[in-house]
DNA sequence: TGTACATCAGTGAACGCGCGTTCACTGATGTAC
DNA sequence: TGTACATCAGTGAACGCGCGTTCACTGATGTAC
């Protein structure tokens, strides 16, 4: 008698509830029950939407490439630092979707739109390196060390493996982190002579 | 007629097991009744050993841990590269170990083996980037510098993140990205001057 | 405006499965005397 | 050498549970005429 029995936007608040789940389960032990359970539908519904438990954690991670390849954009105008300070707080603020996009067993890996967005994210990252990359250094080499970094710092930082207490200070020794891998020089006249 | 009624080492060949169905399942799939059925035994067997399943994914970490220590202090006579090439290195090896050692929920935390081990393997890590870091440089920044570059190219291998097709192309790599991130200088004398 | 119908969202019962854990037990080992 | 007994490793039946998936269905929406 409350409820409508058409939900009017059910997939987002299907994601929405995966998102909170992985976050407390794990996205290996999220369950399409308790999504359903926590969105008030039948357990059915889930995979009505997405098919199969992999369909929900593939639609999450394809959102999530999406909106990770729009904040690494938008932070693409400063300098690397600033870049990989983006990617970690990415990170700590959609911790779900960014946990489900590099499980990718658990997903299916031909979906389309998941492809699309990956490549995207790693075509701006790729594309940050380079811009920055000292002169005569192999930009490949600069992106995967940029990205070694940063997903590493992020890693530890998730797994509880980093001595800060609040979001702020974990985003602060990311800085300190990134700053002193010294990936490319803090002024382009300051370069040091290397032969 | 033919096994005898005990195994003889069966705690061990548990952990054989364990380690093997975690690389197959992850860390979290991983089932007390599956390592049993690999082991030859029955399916209440391993609880008998580890009291639960968090049980022996806590053996198998603090073998881990202790395994990565030794490995690392072996590594520590040489410079801050080979080092964090040992640190992926062991990784690839040992994969299984090392996904179980960075999966804090799945274990029981508090136990004495697991920490005494952790924190050894960390000491060592602080202790070699202590030992290289540049003059002036903080040696906490470049202990969390060092090791989330290591860690987090070894998270991108192991997700398949990294282009390369054999365990030797993945070390090269490794190497040169570590070395990209110029932690330490490469000869003492040459250190530019910062003023 | 009204009616018929296609379409789609969501339901709920049912299925079979593998799991972790418990527990009384049995088989083997080794020690005390 | 032999016997009694404590100890420990491993068993197997049983439990209850939550899960993913299937499927015939029902309720609501919207479009064609």
């Amino acid at each position: 008698v409350s409820r409508p029995y058409h939900h009017g936007d059910l997939r987002r608040a299907l994601l929405a509830a995966a998102a909170v789940a992985v976050v407390e389960q794990g996205p290996a032990g999220m369950s399409l029950r308790a999504v359903a359970r926590a969105a008030g539908v039948s357990h059915a519904a889930p995979a009505h939407h997405f098919g199969d438990k992999a369909g929900l954690l593939t639609a999450l991670a394809a959102d999530g490439f999406d909106a990770f390849a729009d904040a690494l954009e938008a932070a693409s105008a400063g300098g690397l630092v600033d870049f990989g300070v983006a990617y970690v707080r990415f990170a700590l603020e959609q911790r779900a979707r960014f946990e489900v996009m590099f499980r990718p067993e658990l997903l299916h890996q031909d979906d389309p739109a998941l492809c699309e967005a990956a490549v995207r994210a790693w075509d701006v990252l790729h594309a940050a390196a380079t811009r920055h990359a000292p002169p005569g250094r192999d930009p490949d080499v600069v992106a995967y060390t940029l990205w070694s970094l940063v997903h590493g710092f992020t890693t530890l930082a998730l797994t509880g493996n980093v001595p800060a207490t609040d979001p702020d200070a974990v985003l602060t020794l990311a800085r300190s982190v990134i700053d002193a891998a010294s990936l490319a020089p803090v002024d382009a006249d300051a370069v040091p002579d290397r032969g």
